[in-house]
DNA sequence: CCTGTGACATAAG
DNA sequence: CCTTATGCCACAG
């Protein structure tokens, strides 16, 4: 047993801490990150806790495609949107738009350990 | 141990 | 574009 599993929750958050201003990275490459490649759900669920964490940045946590599938968990309708519009990503219709340019890539960024 | 669940991902219609 | 379905897996009760 080891204890990367209990862990899960905690790295979920660890990661979304680590995601830089004006970043943002998907459930699945969390997941994959945390050798959990089809936990994805897991990561968002994860994310369920995270409103008591308070550098738990969720709003810098978007689906595979760039969508704000989270953004019914947000307060407001458009709360989440307008965060990311904060931090200087266009963001239309719930969608990140360049998500490339801002995607942040744990794989990439992060050492690999 | 079993059941429900979920902010995903992918496929199909 | 939409909905429905399946897989997937860790956690809560």
């Amino acid at each position: 047993m080891k204890p990367e599993n209990k862990n899960f929750f905690q790295k979920v958050y660890e990661v979304a801490q680590l995601i830089p201003y004006g970043r943002v990275t998907s459930y699945g490459a969390i997941a994959k990150y945390l050798g959990a490649a089809r936990s994805a759900r897991m990561v968002g669920w994860a994310m369920n806790g995270s409103h008591s964490m308070e550098d738990v940045p969720a709003h810098r946590v978007v689906n595979k495609a760039g969508l704000l599938t989270g953004k019914h968990h947000f307060d407001g309708t458009n709360l989440m949107q307008q965060l990311l519009e904060s931090e200087g990503i266009e963001v239309i219709d719930h969608q990140i738009q360049n998500l490339e340019k801002h995607f942040w890539d744990p794989f990439k960024e992060l050492p690999a350990d």
